[in-house]
DNA sequence: GTCTATAGCCCGATAGAC
DNA sequence: GTCTATCGGGCTATAGAC
Protein backbone atom coordinates (compact mmCIF):
# COMPACT_ATOMS: atom_id res chain seq x y z
CA UNK A 1 0.00 0.00 0.00
CA UNK A 2 1.26 3.71 -0.94
CA UNK A 3 2.04 6.20 1.66
CA UNK A 4 -0.82 7.91 0.46
CA UNK A 5 -3.10 5.39 0.90
CA UNK A 6 -1.92 4.75 4.10
CA UNK A 7 -2.29 8.56 4.95
CA UNK A 8 -5.52 8.79 4.24
CA UNK A 9 -6.53 5.65 5.84
CA UNK A 10 -5.54 6.87 9.21
CA UNK A 11 -7.02 10.24 8.16
CA UNK A 12 -10.39 8.60 7.65
CA UNK A 13 -9.71 6.84 11.02
CA UNK A 14 -9.52 9.99 12.80
CA UNK A 15 -12.09 12.00 10.59
CA UNK A 16 -14.78 9.50 11.72
CA UNK A 17 -13.93 9.81 15.65
CA UNK A 18 -13.06 13.44 15.87
CA UNK A 19 -14.67 15.06 12.93
CA UNK A 20 -12.94 17.38 10.19
CA UNK A 21 -12.06 20.57 12.75
CA UNK A 22 -10.78 18.18 15.27
CA UNK A 23 -8.06 16.07 14.18
CA UNK A 24 -4.68 17.21 12.78
CA UNK A 25 -1.35 16.42 10.68
CA UNK A 26 0.27 15.61 13.99
CA UNK A 27 -2.24 13.18 14.83
CA UNK A 28 -1.49 11.32 11.39
CA UNK A 29 1.49 11.34 11.71
CA UNK A 30 2.38 10.20 14.95
CA UNK A 31 -0.12 6.78 14.12
CA UNK A 32 1.96 6.28 10.90
CA UNK A 33 5.47 7.67 12.75
CA UNK A 34 6.47 10.25 10.22
CA UNK A 35 6.53 13.76 10.62
CA UNK A 36 3.94 16.09 9.88
CA UNK A 37 6.12 17.72 6.86
CA UNK A 38 5.92 15.10 4.97
CA UNK A 39 2.21 14.58 5.01
CA UNK A 40 2.46 18.03 3.41
CA UNK A 41 4.11 16.34 0.33
CA UNK A 42 1.59 14.08 -0.13
CA UNK A 43 -1.25 16.48 0.55
CA UNK A 44 -0.40 19.70 0.16
CA UNK A 45 -3.29 21.24 2.50
CA UNK A 46 -5.79 19.56 4.85
CA UNK A 47 -8.66 20.57 2.84
CA UNK A 48 -7.00 18.33 0.00
CA UNK A 49 -6.49 15.47 2.09
CA UNK A 50 -10.13 15.32 3.34
CA UNK A 51 -11.74 16.03 -0.34
CA UNK A 52 -9.57 13.00 -1.40
CA UNK A 53 -10.37 10.97 1.53
CA UNK A 54 -14.28 11.26 0.63
CA UNK A 55 -13.37 10.96 -3.32
CA UNK A 56 -12.02 8.23 -2.22
CA UNK A 57 -14.78 6.43 0.14
CA UNK A 58 -17.36 7.74 -2.39
CA UNK A 59 -15.95 5.58 -4.94
CA UNK A 60 -16.56 2.29 -2.37
CA UNK A 61 -19.89 2.84 -1.76
CA UNK A 62 -20.61 3.19 -5.76
CA UNK A 63 -18.85 0.08 -6.44
CA UNK A 64 -21.16 -1.49 -3.33
CA UNK A 65 -24.06 0.15 -4.83
CA UNK A 66 -23.46 -0.82 -8.24
CA UNK A 67 -22.55 -4.59 -7.24
CA UNK A 68 -25.99 -4.64 -6.01
CA UNK A 69 -27.45 -3.08 -9.41
CA UNK A 70 -25.69 -6.38 -10.69
CA UNK A 71 -27.40 -8.88 -8.33
CA UNK A 72 -31.04 -10.54 -8.90
CA UNK A 73 -33.37 -9.60 -5.88
CA UNK A 74 -36.29 -7.33 -5.16
CA UNK A 75 -35.54 -3.53 -4.36
CA UNK A 76 -36.41 -4.96 -0.79
CA UNK A 77 -33.47 -7.41 -0.37
CA UNK A 78 -31.24 -5.24 -2.29
CA UNK A 79 -31.97 -2.27 0.56
CA UNK A 80 -31.64 -4.96 3.15
CA UNK A 81 -28.32 -5.53 1.85
CA UNK A 82 -27.36 -2.20 1.93
CA UNK A 83 -28.35 -1.76 5.40
CA UNK A 84 -26.66 -5.05 6.30
CA UNK A 85 -23.25 -3.53 5.19
CA UNK A 86 -23.58 -0.95 7.82
CA UNK A 87 -24.90 -3.05 10.26
CA UNK A 88 -21.97 -4.67 9.90
CA UNK A 89 -19.87 -1.68 10.13
CA UNK A 90 -21.06 -0.46 13.17
CA UNK A 91 -20.73 -3.80 14.87
CA UNK A 92 -16.92 -4.37 14.19
CA UNK A 93 -16.74 -0.77 15.49
CA UNK A 94 -19.39 2.09 16.60
CA UNK A 95 -17.53 5.19 15.44
CA UNK A 96 -17.93 3.55 11.99
CA UNK A 97 -20.64 5.36 10.46
CA UNK A 98 -21.00 7.22 6.72
CA UNK A 99 -18.46 9.60 6.53
CA UNK A 100 -20.38 12.33 4.74
CA UNK A 101 -23.19 11.83 7.26
CA UNK A 102 -20.11 12.85 10.02
CA UNK A 103 -18.84 15.73 8.03
CA UNK A 104 -22.55 16.71 7.55
CA UNK A 105 -22.62 18.07 10.71
CA UNK A 106 -19.53 20.42 10.46
CA UNK A 107 -20.97 21.88 6.92
CA UNK A 108 -21.17 25.35 7.30
CA UNK A 109 -16.76 25.16 8.28
CA UNK A 110 -15.97 22.88 5.88
CA UNK A 111 -14.16 24.12 2.55
CA UNK A 112 -15.86 24.53 -0.15
CA UNK A 113 -13.88 21.12 -2.28
CA UNK A 114 -15.38 19.10 0.79
CA UNK A 115 -18.82 20.37 0.85
CA UNK A 116 -19.39 19.85 -2.66
CA UNK A 117 -18.60 16.01 -2.17
CA UNK A 118 -20.28 15.52 0.66
CA UNK A 119 -23.51 17.22 -1.35
CA UNK A 120 -23.28 15.16 -4.37
CA UNK A 121 -22.84 12.15 -2.50
CA UNK A 122 -26.23 12.41 -0.80
CA UNK A 123 -27.78 13.23 -4.01
CA UNK A 124 -26.04 10.24 -5.46
CA UNK A 125 -27.56 8.08 -2.64
CA UNK A 126 -30.94 9.63 -2.70
CA UNK A 127 -31.10 8.93 -6.85
CA UNK A 128 -30.21 5.15 -6.04
CA UNK A 129 -32.69 4.63 -3.55
CA UNK A 130 -35.42 6.14 -6.11
CA UNK A 131 -34.61 4.39 -8.42
CA UNK A 132 -34.71 1.37 -6.66
CA UNK A 133 -38.21 1.80 -5.31
CA UNK A 134 -39.72 2.66 -8.56
CA UNK A 135 -38.15 -0.73 -9.66
CA UNK A 136 -41.23 -2.69 -7.71
CA UNK A 137 -43.19 -5.09 -9.41
CA UNK A 138 -45.41 -5.12 -6.98
CA UNK A 139 -47.05 -2.22 -4.23
CA UNK A 140 -45.00 -1.32 -1.39
CA UNK A 141 -46.24 -0.88 2.18
CA UNK A 142 -45.39 2.90 1.99
CA UNK A 143 -47.11 3.33 -0.93
CA UNK A 144 -50.85 2.25 0.66
CA UNK A 145 -50.17 5.63 2.93
CA UNK A 146 -49.77 7.55 -0.02
CA UNK A 147 -46.16 8.45 0.64
CA UNK A 148 -43.92 8.69 -3.11
CA UNK A 149 -40.85 7.10 -3.88
CA UNK A 150 -39.00 10.24 -3.47
CA UNK A 151 -40.34 11.00 -0.13
CA UNK A 152 -39.27 7.45 0.36
CA UNK A 153 -36.17 7.49 -1.14
CA UNK A 154 -35.49 10.89 1.49
CA UNK A 155 -36.74 9.28 4.59
CA UNK A 156 -34.83 6.30 3.83
CA UNK A 157 -31.27 8.92 3.27
CA UNK A 158 -32.62 10.69 7.29
CA UNK A 159 -33.72 7.22 8.84
CA UNK A 160 -29.96 5.87 8.10
CA UNK A 161 -27.83 9.14 9.18
CA UNK A 162 -30.38 9.13 12.22
CA UNK A 163 -30.03 5.81 12.75
CA UNK A 164 -26.37 6.07 12.25
CA UNK A 165 -25.68 9.00 14.80
CA UNK A 166 -28.04 7.14 17.09
CA UNK A 167 -25.86 3.86 17.75
CA UNK A 168 -22.89 5.59 17.74
CA UNK A 169 -24.47 8.28 20.47
CA UNK A 170 -25.08 4.96 22.57
CA UNK A 171 -22.68 2.68 21.32
CA UNK A 172 -25.14 0.18 20.74
CA UNK A 173 -26.03 -1.34 17.68
CA UNK A 174 -29.43 -2.16 18.12
CA UNK A 175 -30.19 1.54 17.59
CA UNK A 176 -29.52 1.25 14.33
CA UNK A 177 -30.93 -2.23 13.84
CA UNK A 178 -34.51 -1.01 14.76
CA UNK A 179 -34.19 1.73 12.19
CA UNK A 180 -33.14 -0.84 9.90
CA UNK A 181 -36.76 -2.85 10.80
CA UNK A 182 -38.77 0.03 10.71
CA UNK A 183 -37.50 0.85 7.03
CA UNK A 184 -38.09 -2.71 6.09
CA UNK A 185 -41.12 -2.85 7.01
CA UNK A 186 -42.15 0.61 4.78
CA UNK A 187 -40.13 -1.32 2.23
CA UNK A 188 -42.41 -4.44 2.22
CA UNK A 189 -44.96 -6.20 -0.45
CA UNK A 190 -48.38 -3.91 0.98
CA UNK A 191 -50.77 -6.91 2.57
CA UNK B 1 -30.58 39.90 30.62
CA UNK B 2 -27.63 38.60 32.58
CA UNK B 3 -24.08 38.53 31.19
CA UNK B 4 -23.95 34.54 31.77
CA UNK B 5 -27.48 34.30 29.51
CA UNK B 6 -25.94 36.69 27.26
CA UNK B 7 -22.71 34.03 26.67
CA UNK B 8 -24.96 31.04 26.47
CA UNK B 9 -27.19 32.52 23.70
CA UNK B 10 -23.61 33.47 21.77
CA UNK B 11 -22.21 30.26 22.99
CA UNK B 12 -25.58 28.03 21.46
CA UNK B 13 -25.02 30.18 18.24
CA UNK B 14 -21.55 29.28 17.77
CA UNK B 15 -21.63 25.50 18.69
CA UNK B 16 -24.44 25.25 16.02
CA UNK B 17 -22.36 26.88 13.46
CA UNK B 18 -18.94 25.00 13.94
CA UNK B 19 -19.53 22.65 16.68
CA UNK B 20 -18.20 21.62 20.05
CA UNK B 21 -14.13 21.61 19.34
CA UNK B 22 -14.06 24.78 16.76
CA UNK B 23 -15.96 27.38 18.38
CA UNK B 24 -14.00 29.07 21.05
CA UNK B 25 -13.94 31.95 23.86
CA UNK B 26 -12.48 34.40 21.88
CA UNK B 27 -15.41 33.84 19.37
CA UNK B 28 -17.44 34.81 21.97
CA UNK B 29 -15.37 37.30 23.26
CA UNK B 30 -15.25 39.04 20.10
CA UNK B 31 -19.02 38.69 19.41
CA UNK B 32 -20.32 40.07 23.00
CA UNK B 33 -17.06 42.34 23.26
CA UNK B 34 -15.58 41.09 26.40
CA UNK B 35 -12.41 39.79 26.76
CA UNK B 36 -11.82 36.02 27.27
CA UNK B 37 -10.96 36.03 30.94
CA UNK B 38 -14.56 37.68 31.48
CA UNK B 39 -16.30 34.26 30.13
CA UNK B 40 -14.11 32.18 32.02
CA UNK B 41 -15.56 34.12 35.42
CA UNK B 42 -18.67 32.79 34.81
CA UNK B 43 -17.78 29.12 32.89
CA UNK B 44 -14.49 28.39 35.04
CA UNK B 45 -13.82 25.57 31.54
CA UNK B 46 -15.89 25.32 28.34
CA UNK B 47 -16.77 21.88 29.27
CA UNK B 48 -18.81 23.80 32.01
CA UNK B 49 -20.01 26.49 29.32
CA UNK B 50 -21.61 24.06 26.85
CA UNK B 51 -22.88 21.12 29.87
CA UNK B 52 -24.87 24.73 30.91
CA UNK B 53 -26.27 25.69 27.41
CA UNK B 54 -26.58 22.14 26.44
CA UNK B 55 -29.03 21.98 30.34
CA UNK B 56 -30.71 25.20 28.98
CA UNK B 57 -31.68 24.08 25.76
CA UNK B 58 -32.66 21.03 27.03
CA UNK B 59 -34.94 22.83 29.70
CA UNK B 60 -36.77 24.74 26.38
CA UNK B 61 -37.75 21.54 24.58
CA UNK B 62 -39.03 20.16 28.03
CA UNK B 63 -41.98 22.92 28.29
CA UNK B 64 -42.42 23.08 24.85
CA UNK B 65 -43.26 19.22 25.29
CA UNK B 66 -45.14 19.92 28.59
CA UNK B 67 -47.08 22.33 26.50
CA UNK B 68 -48.47 19.69 24.07
CA UNK B 69 -49.18 17.28 26.92
CA UNK B 70 -51.19 19.74 28.07
CA UNK B 71 -53.24 20.47 24.72
CA UNK B 72 -56.30 18.56 23.57
CA UNK B 73 -55.35 16.46 21.00
CA UNK B 74 -54.51 13.01 18.87
CA UNK B 75 -51.10 12.00 19.28
CA UNK B 76 -50.89 13.24 14.93
CA UNK B 77 -51.87 16.73 15.94
CA UNK B 78 -48.86 17.33 18.66
CA UNK B 79 -46.31 15.12 17.04
CA UNK B 80 -47.25 17.89 13.93
CA UNK B 81 -46.61 19.99 16.43
CA UNK B 82 -43.48 19.32 17.21
CA UNK B 83 -42.10 19.12 13.50
CA UNK B 84 -43.63 22.65 12.65
CA UNK B 85 -41.55 23.78 15.63
CA UNK B 86 -38.39 22.85 14.57
CA UNK B 87 -39.51 23.83 10.48
CA UNK B 88 -40.08 26.74 12.16
CA UNK B 89 -36.59 27.31 13.13
CA UNK B 90 -35.06 25.95 9.81
CA UNK B 91 -37.07 28.14 7.88
CA UNK B 92 -35.66 31.04 10.07
CA UNK B 93 -32.00 29.86 9.84
CA UNK B 94 -30.83 26.44 8.31
CA UNK B 95 -28.00 26.09 10.84
CA UNK B 96 -30.76 26.05 14.03
CA UNK B 97 -31.54 22.47 14.01
CA UNK B 98 -31.51 20.90 17.54
CA UNK B 99 -27.99 21.13 19.65
CA UNK B 100 -28.22 17.59 21.18
CA UNK B 101 -28.51 16.38 17.14
CA UNK B 102 -25.75 18.31 16.61
CA UNK B 103 -22.98 17.94 19.09
CA UNK B 104 -23.81 14.22 19.01
CA UNK B 105 -21.79 13.36 15.72
CA UNK B 106 -18.94 14.71 18.33
CA UNK B 107 -19.60 12.11 20.56
CA UNK B 108 -16.13 10.38 21.32
CA UNK B 109 -14.53 13.60 21.77
CA UNK B 110 -17.22 15.56 24.26
CA UNK B 111 -16.45 15.97 28.09
CA UNK B 112 -18.34 13.48 30.26
CA UNK B 113 -20.85 15.89 31.50
CA UNK B 114 -21.81 17.34 27.93
CA UNK B 115 -22.09 13.36 26.90
CA UNK B 116 -24.92 12.61 29.40
CA UNK B 117 -26.54 15.31 28.71
CA UNK B 118 -27.22 14.38 25.24
CA UNK B 119 -27.55 10.99 25.63
CA UNK B 120 -30.72 11.64 28.60
CA UNK B 121 -32.05 14.02 25.97
CA UNK B 122 -32.73 11.20 23.20
CA UNK B 123 -33.56 8.91 26.03
CA UNK B 124 -36.23 11.65 26.70
CA UNK B 125 -37.57 12.72 23.49
CA UNK B 126 -37.59 8.99 22.54
CA UNK B 127 -39.98 7.89 25.57
CA UNK B 128 -42.50 11.23 24.84
CA UNK B 129 -43.02 9.75 21.12
CA UNK B 130 -43.81 6.27 23.21
CA UNK B 131 -46.00 7.71 25.38
CA UNK B 132 -47.12 9.98 22.30
CA UNK B 133 -48.13 6.97 20.09
CA UNK B 134 -49.26 4.28 22.59
CA UNK B 135 -52.06 7.10 23.61
CA UNK B 136 -53.82 6.44 20.05
CA UNK B 137 -57.52 5.57 20.47
CA UNK B 138 -57.02 4.71 17.00
CA UNK B 139 -54.98 2.05 14.87
CA UNK B 140 -52.08 4.07 13.07
CA UNK B 141 -51.37 3.52 9.65
CA UNK B 142 -47.20 1.89 10.88
CA UNK B 143 -49.12 -0.68 13.23
CA UNK B 144 -50.27 -2.12 10.36
CA UNK B 145 -46.78 -3.29 9.03
CA UNK B 146 -46.54 -4.49 12.70
CA UNK B 147 -44.11 -1.75 13.52
CA UNK B 148 -44.12 -1.55 17.39
CA UNK B 149 -44.26 1.87 19.12
CA UNK B 150 -40.98 1.77 20.00
CA UNK B 151 -39.81 0.84 17.01
CA UNK B 152 -41.91 3.25 15.61
CA UNK B 153 -40.30 6.48 18.57
CA UNK B 154 -36.61 5.57 17.65
CA UNK B 155 -37.74 6.26 13.81
CA UNK B 156 -38.99 9.50 14.61
CA UNK B 157 -36.04 10.59 16.25
CA UNK B 158 -34.00 9.02 13.65
CA UNK B 159 -35.88 10.42 10.82
CA UNK B 160 -35.99 14.08 12.39
CA UNK B 161 -32.45 14.07 12.73
CA UNK B 162 -31.17 12.92 9.69
CA UNK B 163 -33.78 15.21 8.46
CA UNK B 164 -32.54 18.43 9.99
CA UNK B 165 -28.98 17.41 8.77
CA UNK B 166 -30.15 17.21 4.98
CA UNK B 167 -31.88 20.51 5.63
CA UNK B 168 -28.76 22.16 6.62
CA UNK B 169 -26.30 20.46 4.31
CA UNK B 170 -28.52 21.73 1.31
CA UNK B 171 -29.35 24.75 2.95
CA UNK B 172 -33.34 23.95 1.72
CA UNK B 173 -36.21 23.61 4.41
CA UNK B 174 -38.11 21.14 1.86
CA UNK B 175 -35.67 18.57 2.70
CA UNK B 176 -36.81 18.41 6.77
CA UNK B 177 -40.64 19.01 5.40
CA UNK B 178 -40.22 15.72 2.80
CA UNK B 179 -39.12 13.62 6.29
CA UNK B 180 -41.90 15.19 8.18
CA UNK B 181 -44.49 14.36 5.53
CA UNK B 182 -43.35 10.81 5.34
CA UNK B 183 -43.27 10.39 9.19
CA UNK B 184 -46.84 12.15 9.56
CA UNK B 185 -48.03 9.11 7.08
CA UNK B 186 -46.73 6.73 9.17
CA UNK B 187 -48.98 8.38 12.23
CA UNK B 188 -52.16 8.69 10.56
CA UNK B 189 -54.63 6.28 11.63
CA UNK B 190 -54.71 3.05 9.53
CA UNK B 191 -57.71 3.16 6.21
C1' DG C 1 10.24 11.38 0.12
C1' DT C 2 11.48 12.39 4.49
C1' DC C 3 13.62 15.21 7.64
C1' DT C 4 14.48 19.56 11.00
C1' DA C 5 13.29 23.99 12.00
C1' DT C 6 10.36 27.59 12.18
C1' DA C 7 6.82 31.17 10.96
C1' DG C 8 2.47 32.92 12.32
C1' DC C 9 -1.45 32.06 14.40
C1' DC C 10 -5.04 30.13 17.62
C1' DC C 11 -6.33 27.65 21.79
C1' DG C 12 -8.00 27.10 26.99
C1' DA C 13 -6.80 28.62 31.22
C1' DT C 14 -4.74 31.42 35.13
C1' DA C 15 -2.70 35.39 37.94
C1' DG C 16 -3.36 39.56 39.67
C1' DA C 17 -4.60 44.67 39.15
C1' DC C 18 -8.57 47.56 39.32
C1' DG D 1 -16.90 41.56 37.02
C1' DT D 2 -13.80 42.99 33.85
C1' DC D 3 -9.38 43.96 32.58
C1' DT D 4 -4.18 43.06 30.86
C1' DA D 5 -0.68 39.95 30.42
C1' DT D 6 0.98 35.61 29.99
C1' DC D 7 1.80 30.44 30.16
C1' DG D 8 2.17 26.27 27.74
C1' DG D 9 0.45 24.16 24.22
C1' DG D 10 -1.82 23.29 19.80
C1' DC D 11 -2.50 24.13 14.78
C1' DT D 12 -1.53 24.51 9.27
C1' DA D 13 1.86 25.40 6.33
C1' DT D 14 6.52 26.39 4.32
C1' DA D 15 11.71 26.50 3.55
C1' DG D 16 15.49 24.08 2.74
C1' DA D 17 18.89 20.18 3.88
C1' DC D 18 19.58 15.42 2.83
Amino acid sequence: MSRADEIMDVANHFILERGYSAFSYADIAGEIGIQKASIHYHFPSKANLVQSVVGRYRQQIKSNLALLDGMEGDPQEKLTQYLNYWEDCLEAQATDICLCALLASEIPILPDEVRSEIMAHFEELTDWFTRLLKESKVPLQYTTADVSDEEMAHGILAGIHGGMLAARTFNDVGQFRMIKSGLLHQIHPAK
